[in-house]
DNA sequence: ACGCTATGTTACTGACCGGTAACGCCCTCG
DNA sequence: CGAGGGCGTTACCGGTCAGTAACATAGCGT
């Protein structure tokens, strides 16, 4: 509404080409794979054509890796919310993380986790993609032990490995069986966080968020 | 060395060019992916040509039918060995599977589970390739239910669908990061199956092979 | 020896893919 | 106003892909 002129019809202004393609990158990636995605079927998403998008990005690989790089960024903002919206509780922080398991698996679709999914199509080890999934990953998994750790749990590292792969399990096997034990993910986390969780005398606040059973 | 002539060098008879399209279809499905491989390359590395190999298989969709419903055969096979080789002991079948388990997850390389990867890369939702995948997860998951439950277990669903996902998640996850939480499901898998076993009044036998812990 | 079937060989089609060249447009900034 | 940069458009390149046609060959049973 600045300095345009008054009767144009204002045709909301797009996002720059850039941010449009990633966008619907993005979105072919997750939906049809990388691999059976062509850049073209991209661009005109985009609703731009080849030359601009190669313009912006090298390469189809090179589109990939941004499309991992922004992932990847989005998930490890995830911790930062949580530990923002929780500041110096970990149980809380981990009740936290529990809910968006829940709610990744109910909400999103049927194709699990978009970097794994990455991980299965690129598998040339030389590929720009393998390290910022397996970088991403192993941050992912650390995160999870620190996070245990800190609230105060006996063996951090296996819980964080348990609860890892069995997170890893159920965005896995949503893809093979939608309604099989991936949607009951959420149930076994919380029973299992139950099981260990840490006595009574840790430094954690455990006012309201103590691990609850269904 | 039945009717064939003496001095004949005895080429070692092939198997017939079907099982060796199969077996190069396989390798090479499985090393670089499905959508990766084309059929020239599996014919040449099965010793055969592309005309052959569409002799045997209409279309390169059906060959990845093909494919997937051995691979499928081979796992289900798998619990019929157990029950044979433990008739009557289902806690013996199930250390049998943990076993199985580890040595899947160290002796193969890092590639995981073909059929969780197939199911990753085929996503047209009409893929003949789908139905497969699926219908074998949910018979993988159902056996384990089973099994438990014919063990005794309390909660024969819960537990099998815990073991599910740890096992689908180690596999997707020797992908990602290689040497990570995957590696030490086994362990993970005995002491979660020991913190469940059913109590000693249960019908099974309980001779050598209680749950031990490491 | 015959004929049938399975296989090998070569060449081809049409489609699609990733990537590039060349040109023209429009907007902005100076 | 002019210049330049970002963007759109079209056409193209070489390569690869799935799939097919036509023909040659080898093995086998009869």
């Amino acid at each position: 509404m600045a300095s345009r002129t008054i009767n144009q019809p204002a045709v909301l202004p797009l996002p720059p080409p850039r941010e449009r393609i990633l966008a619907a990158a993005r979105e072919l990636f997750y939906r049809h794979g990388i691999r059976a995605v062509g850049v073209e079927a991209i661009a005109e998403a985009a609703s731009t054509n080849k030359m601009t998008l190669y313009r912006h990005f090298g390469s189809k690989d090179e589109l990939i890796a941004a499309y991992l790089t922004e992932l990847a960024k989005e998930g490890d903002d995830i911790w930062d919310q949580l530990s923002q919206e929780h500041p110096g509780d970990p149980q809380a922080q981990i009740e936290g993380w529990v809910q968006y398991v829940e709610r990744i698996l109910t909400d999103c679709g049927e194709r699990g986790c978009a970097i794994a999914n990455a991980a299965v199509e690129m598998r040339e080890f030389d590929h720009p993609a393998r390290q910022i999934i397996d970088d991403y990953k192993m941050r992912k998994r650390n995160r999870l032990v620190a996070l245990f750790r800190e609230a105060g749990y006996a063996e951090p590292e296996q819980v964080a490995d348990e609860v890892f792969l069995l997170f890893e399990g159920a965005r896995i096997s949503i893809q093979c069986c939608s309604s099989g034990p991936a949607v009951r993910v959420a149930r076994m986390l919380r029973s299992l966080l139950a099981e260990h969780a840490p006595k009574a005398h840790t430094k954690s606040k455990m006012q309201k968020t103590s691990a609850k059973r269904s």
